[in-house]
DNA sequence: CGGCTTTGACCTGCGC
DNA sequence: GCGCAGGTCAAAGCCG
């Protein structure tokens, strides 16, 4: 599989509203943390680049069949996942989210907070749980079908990607 | 009053 | 089949 083509098959539509989106200064992306399990149970595939927060990653987090043809990949519900540092639990990064649950999970001293997007017809979720060792850090993993709208962060993030992928 | 959070209950998948 | 853990539902309450 060839990851250059891969992300090439994510054309998400940009609207006018999105295209002046620009990162809040108190984001900033890091590293992956290997014990993210469920992405490495998928089989990460890492993609390490620039953008202007820094030196940055994205995870893709492909799921656990191969499928090799366009339509068959659009019925798959794509994951990314990030590490995000901030004291604030919720990002605005243009979405309105409404939180649908919370849970204590296991091997963690903070609870899971899930959130689903408030917009009628918006599929995407995403699920918010602090670091167990650094609370100043927060997991991501947000849900989304590749054939809808892509978050602004998503859809910025995979720009840059494109972007140091085509050097 | 509308939109949101909270929270216990419920559902589902998985391992044994 | 049973128990556990993760994910979701939905009623109640809060707040601007």
């Amino acid at each position: 599989m060839s990851n250059n083509d891969d992300f090439k098959q994510l054309d998400s539509p940009e609207s006018t509203d999105q295209s002046n989106f620009e990162f809040p200064d108190e984001w900033t992306f890091d590293g992956w943390l290997e014990d993210f399990p469920e992405a490495i149970i998928s089989g990460p595939i890492q993609f390490p680049f620039n953008d202007s927060a820094g030196t940055s990653s994205l995870l893709r987090v492909p799921g656990n069949e191969v499928h090799e043809t366009v339509s068959e990949r659009k019925e798959v519900k794509e994951r990314y996942a990030f590490k995000t540092k901030s004291e604030v639990e919720i990002l605005d990064d243009g979405y309105r989210w409404r939180k649908y649950g919370k849970k204590m999970v296991k091997n963690s001293p903070n609870p899971r907070n899930y959130y689903r997007c408030s917009v009628e017809g918006c599929p995407v979720k995403k699920r918010v749980e602090r670091d167990k060792d650094d609370p100043s850090y927060s997991h991501l993993l947000q849900k989304v079908n590749i054939n809808l709208q892509l978050s602004h962060r998503l859809h910025r993030l995979l720009k840059s990607l494109r972007a140091f992928l085509s050097l």
